[in-house]
DNA sequence: ATCCTATCCTGTAGGC
DNA sequence: TGCCTACAGGATAGGA
């Protein structure tokens, strides 16, 4: 569920929030998520203070006083819940109770239980074998076209599936991954090794742009996603072609097409986004949407409809 | 080495 | 209404 803009609204409402307070005690469901929750973690985080909400790629590092570092990622369905004063009735799911010294309460709920939550010596973050693994995060170090363009040679995988892929570049998941695309008009079947210079050069900016358009929006909310304030997040109405099969495209009104790659469903436009680079020379004269010194009406719209619906 | 498939789990939407 | 199936924002072990 949660992509890079989703974790990083939760990151900055835990920053915001549980920074400098102090964990009393912990209270575990003891079921299994993704891996079980590891025996020792309340008695390794009891006593310690919150100093630092972080976040790489998906991941969630909240650092503790000490030199300890809570690692946590949400998976598909994860939420870290924040109450001033603990509810006295109880939700489902709810698989971490972290009670502060100021009676304040943390919880980490996951109903798919795909999430993730251990204790790490922070020094030893780096090593961690989930996080030795995440790539470059794109917000805190965005990859230039180049660098893309070098770190797909050779490839046979199709982008759609580079951008999935949690090595290379940390953070973009299923739905930024359509929206980057058609916005860098780069087929999601095409294969990453055969994308062009200028095709990386979009997609750079587009992870840029999608991304932290998304994180002002405090995320998408497709199904389950919400805040840590219980919100939805804003981004929905911006998505050009994600869940829009047979709706118009938002730049050209050809009806947007759902495909599937790797068992996950991709959503594109034919016409925006064609098969190969010969094909994108051929269709480029019409429509140029990047150039054109008059927005459309539509996009005016859209713009105009984004700033009043703000929270 | 690289790539692909299946799998973990529950909730929900849609078809009948 | 209820039952059934398909699918959902992720990561990863294991097989090809």
């Amino acid at each position: 569920m949660p992509e890079l803009p989703e974790v990083e609204t939760v990151r900055r409402a835990l920053q915001a929030t549980v920074t400098g307070r102090t964990i009393r005690s912990v209270r575990l469901s003891g079921l299994a998520l993704r891996e079980p929750i590891p025996r020792g973690f309340a008695k390794q985080v009891a006593g310690h203070r919150l100093t630092a909400a972080r976040r790489l790629g998906k991941y969630l590092l909240l650092d503790l006083d000490g030199g300890l570092t809570m690692l946590s990622h949400l998976g598909m369905s994860g939420r870290w819940l924040f109450f001033p004063e603990p509810p006295s009735s109880d939700m489902p799911h709810v698989h971490a109770r972290l009670r502060f010294t100021d009676g304040a309460e943390l919880w980490f709920q996951d109903p798919r239980r795909f999430g993730l939550l251990r204790a790490v010596a922070t020094e030893r973050l780096e090593r961690d074998r989930s996080l030795a693994l995440v790539g470059v995060d794109p917000i805190q170090n965005p990859p230039a076209g180049a660098w893309l363009h070098a770190r797909a040679r050779g490839t046979r995988i199709a982008v759609k599936q580079f951008l999935l892929d949690q090595k290379r570049v940390a953070g973009i998941g299923n739905i930024y991954a359509s929206e980057i695309l058609h916005r860098a008009a780069v087929h999601p079947r095409l294969r990453a090794g055969r994308v062009p210079g200028e095709g990386w050069e979009a997609i750079a900016r587009e992870i840029r742009a999608v991304l932290n358009e998304a994180i002002d929006r405090n995320g998408t909310t497709f199904s389950m996603y919400r805040t840590m304030w219980n919100e939805p997040g804003a981004y929905g109405d911006q998505l050009r072609v994600y869940d829009r099969s047979g709706e118009p495209c938002r730049t050209c009104g050809t009806p947007i097409r759902r495909i599937v790659q790797g068992a996950r469903a991709t959503f594109f436009c034919p016409r925006c986004q064609p098969a190969s680079p010969r094909a994108a020379r051929r269709s480029r004269g019409p429509r140029r949407r990047h150039s054109t010194a008059k927005p459309s009406v539509r996009q005016r719209q859209t713009r105009r409809k984004a700033t009043s619906s703000g929270s």
